[in-house]
RNA sequence: GGGACCGUAGUUCAACUGGUUAGAGCACCGCCCUGUCACGGCGGAAGUUGCGGGUUCGAAUCCCGUCGGUCCCGCCA
């Protein structure tokens, strides 16, 4: 159907006659001469169409439009100088067509124009109905494209590493605590449903029980939870399991594979290894688990000067067990103004999108004088004030802005106010360096957290993490009363305030696990019922073994420098989980629910 | 479940404080044009202002509801 590609011609070509197929990006009829820029997948080239060459093939040029599919025969000759085009990598040349065949006319409206000179944003709602047109674009096509070369450079990567590639079952069964499973019926066995996978956690954790020592897969895992601009329903792990590895080993290999894929996506060296935070530390810094480390700004804990200080908002939230603390915003007297901390600015807002009441702050003027509400200036001594200024690093021109209240709270807010100011203020670079992909470990994170809607613990990450050892100690007669308070062998991986992935040390002795369970609230039978294989296949000769899954679409995301998680997936669904393209879900027939044996109740809107 | 923003021609936008026949660019149709490359020129067609209701002499504009989209909170080990 051709012979060469539109935008793999060169000088070289010169005087060869070539058979092209194509996309019409653009068309320019000047009457006499027309122009087609012929688009494939490998770029644009120009036909030249001269009534001299047949006045038939003329006037189907007159009637062509954009985005019908082309195929032209013809010669590719030299540009005359002045029009060659120096924009276009086939700029010197263009094909002198002596034959065309419109292989598929475009009817009827388009919703929007392709050529990438059409800049203009449209409308995401029609970008995702028409995904197929979108896809042409250059933006998609080139985010597809650096999607697929990623894949194969991890492919690569692992496979130099003596990894295998395995494939986990999607009809499976739903996983203990975590998020609310897609089901699916299961037709043979009536009343019975199949979970579609969260992730492949416990699969993969029984391939290192079957001896593999070396798992990974690009695996699609679901969850229908809310979506987010960062997260979709189903979206792609890239997971990774492997035995007899301790967790600097694990590590050390993870970070490898990222830094090859920044090396070949965007050319950048990063620096290893990479730094790393504990889980305490990140919190008490930063408020977060996941900190930006690109800016200063962190967090003070000024609990101890709260305390004492006769200003109501501070002490009672020290004394009701919360925390104060402040951040120094850096010149902020000068780039913020009051009203954007007071009710109804944009920063006081940001504050409360995360529950907090609102935002105290202190202005340092000249020679440390403090200007602030009466509340804490008259309540303020001194040796408070010294103390603070001490602490905060503060110097006239600087403003520190406090969160009081439940530390939780406090914490959420200023670490979203600090991100907030970041951006704001213009403190991160966009350059592409490797100052500015800034990587963080975090670890030591702690097995539980007290979850208080429910009164019980749950499991930070899942509730197959080993423990630190140190921390659970030797004699598993206190495992029990040891755990709630031990750290686990588990990591993130954080880029510019982002979790990209996340691991642990797995529990390989069936004890520990059923005692982790419990503690989550799992009984021994309940364990027994919902994993007993699991558990059963820890006494069977399983490996010590860890890995760890990346969140694959939001890496492709940061690396396409795109701010949605849709633009780094082919088929994206909107934020109510809906394709609007195939106009997914929808309803079915009564008689499929009836081979399932389902009966539908709908909520009847009141 | 909650908060915020948005929906006008195929598309991107405009239409003042509620006031004549809802305008413009691109796309589309017709005519002209032999070196353009986001070609150019002249003309034309194109609208249930997402949908339903209300207020009003009068609604794209104000109010209520609803559908859809985006961002966020909750949620997402």
């Amino acid at each position: 159907m051709r012979s060469n590609s539109c935008g793999d011609l060169r000088k070289e070509h010169i005087s060869t006659a070539v058979t092209l197929c194509g996309w019409i990006d653009r068309c320019r009829d000047h009457g006499g001469v027309i122009f087609i820029d012929l688009r494939d997948s490998s770029g644009t080239i120009q036909i030249t169409v001269d009534p001299d060459q047949g006045k038939e093939m003329f006037s189907i040029a007159e009637s062509l439009r954009n985005e019908s599919v082309l195929q032209i025969k013809g010669v590719v000759r030299a540009r005359p100088l002045e029009a060659v085009n120096s924009k276009l990598k086939t700029g010197e040349i263009e094909v002198l067509a002596s034959e065309l065949n419109v292989l598929n006319p475009v009817r009827g409206n388009l919703p929007f124009t392709v050529s990438i000179h059409d800049e203009e944003s449209i409308r995401e709602e029609v970008r995702l109905k028409y995904r197929y047109l979108d896809l042409r674009r250059e933006r998609m096509s080139k985010n597809l494209r650096t999607r697929h070369k990623t894949i194969r450079t991890v492919r690569n990567f692992l496979e130099e590493e003596g990894f295998i590639e395995i494939e986990t079952p999607i009809l499976t069964k739903s996983t203990p605590e975590g998020a609310r499973d897609y089901l699916v019926p299961s037709r043979v066995c009536e009343g019975q449903w199949f979970a579609l996978p969260q992730s492949p956690q416990i699969f993969k954790q029984l391939l290192m029980v079957g001896g593999i020592e070396k798992y990974y897969q690009i695996a699609r895992c679901f969850r229908d939870e809310d979506l987010r601009a960062d997260r979709q329903p189903e979206f792609t792990q890239l997971d990774i399991e492997m035995s007899f590895m301790n967790q600097e080993q694990i590590l050390d290999l993870n970070e490898r594979l990222i830094a090859t894929i920044w090396k070949n996506i965007k050319g950048v060296e990063l620096p290893r290894p990479f730094p790393r935070i504990t889980w305490e530390q990140a919190m008490h810094r930063f408020g977060t688990d996941r900190p930006d480390t690109r800016y200063g700004m962190e967090l003070h804990d000024i609990n101890d000067i709260a305390r004492s200080i006769k200003f109501k908002v501070f002490s009672n939230a020290v004394l009701s067990g919360g925390s104060v603390k402040c951040i120094n915003v850096k010149g902020g007297n000068q780039s913020i103004s009051n009203v954007r901390i007071k009710p109804g600015g944009d920063i006081f807002s940001e504050a409360q999108k995360v529950g907090a009441g609102g935002l105290a702050f202190i202005r340092v003027r000249e020679s440390n004088e403090i200007d602030t509400i009466g509340a804490i200036k008259e309540n303020l001594n001194e040796d408070q004030k010294n103390e603070l200024l001490q602490r905060t690093d503060a110097e006239p021109g600087d403003l520190i802005l406090f969160g009081a209240g439940e530390t939780s709270t406090v914490n959420k807010t200023l670490d979203r106010i600090r991100q907030f100011l970041a951006k704001e203020l213009g403190l991160i670079s966009k350059e592409n360096n490797d100052k500015n992909w800034n990587f963080l470990w975090v670890v030591d994170f702690p097995m539980f957290e007290f979850n208080s809607d429910e009164n019980r613990l749950e499991a930070l990450h899942h509730p197959f993490c080993a423990p630190n050892e140190e921390d659970l100690g030797h004699n598993p007669e206190i495992w029990s009363k040891q755990l709630p308070k031990s750290r686990a062998q588990a990591y993130d991986l954080v880029l510019n305030g982002l979790e990209l992935g996340g691991g642990s040390l797995r529990i390989h002795n069936s004890d520990l696990q059923k005692a982790v369970l419990k503690t989550v609230g799992i009984s021994e039978n309940e364990a027994i019922k919902q994993f007993g294989f699991l558990i059963e296949a820890l006494d069977m000769g399983a490996p010590p073994h860890g890995g760890l899954a990346f969140g694959l679409d939001r890496i492709m995301m940061l690396l396409m420098g795109e701010e949605s998680i849709r633009e780094a997936i082919a088929f994206p669904k909107t934020q109510q989980a809906r394709c609007l393209m195939t106009q997914a879900p929808s309803e079915t027939s009564t008689l499929q629910l009836e081979e399932l044996s389902i009966k539908m109740d709908l909520k009847t809107p009141e």
